[in-house]
DNA sequence: CGGAATCCGCGGTGATACTG
DNA sequence: CAGTATCACCGCGGATTCCG
């Protein structure tokens, strides 16, 4: 189990600075799905409560249909969100994040924080 | 602004729930950098200590040199590794990771722990 | 309203060969 | 050893149109 603030990992080459090669494989499915242009941005999204597919669109400013349908869909497909159809007139679904998703959330918040530190720094050392 | 439905997150003190229009912008330029194929990979292969390019090559199977190359660089110009050129027969080049690096693997590291402790139940779902 | 289907460009990515 | 250069692929992702 990693330490969650871990202070010298640089001492040890420990369980996550030399990544096994059997972990290799699921971390670059995470990272993958993780890491692609529109998921993290939905799953942010979300945290704040279901959502309903238009709802998301305008929250998402840039994303379009095609990609909210399909990042919606792979997400589900992983037990990341749920979606929820109610068979009414008009037609309301609704989107939320399920525990699974919750919990990567936690990660992608401190990615997000970390990102709103940092920023200016990364930028100042592009110039 | 007159909001029809979302006035949940408008008033929530959440930190990133809703994400500001006006981070949108970094976010996805961190996200872009993070989540590319290899970056995630190269910082946490760094993260046990400094390292020579044929090291990297070897610690990360499948990936080519000019995505090594490439993606190095990248990080480089963004501060998140150093490069240290000795000039020397044969030559021999480290990169190792800067604090700000570091403090990214943090993240990272976070994110290989969440993705070994749920890429089953991920795998399950998919199915 | 909530999608599905189609077309298509761009660039991320790999393979290979060459250089200092 | 540590790259650079060039070519070619292919799939991500945007725009548009149509469907239940």
């Amino acid at each position: 189990m990693q330490d969650s603030a871990g202070t010298a990992m640089a001492a040890s080459a420990g369980p996550c600075a030399s990544i096994p090669a059997e972990h290799m494989d699921f971390i670059r499915q995470v990272l993958d799905r993780v890491g692609d242009k529109w998921s993290m941005l939905i799953v942010a999204a979300l945290a704040s409560g279901p959502m309903r597919y238009t709802d998301l669109q305008r929250q998402i400013p840039g994303i379009s249909q095609r990609m909210l349908t399909h990042t919606l869909r792979q997400l589900t497909e992983d037990g990341l969100t749920s979606r929820t159809a109610y068979a009414e007139v008009p037609p309301r679904v609704e989107y939320a994040l399920t525990p699974l998703g919750g919990g990567l959330y936690e990660i992608v918040k401190q990615l997000i924080g970390w990102a709103a530190d940092h920023h200016h720094e990364i930028r100042a050392n592009r110039s």
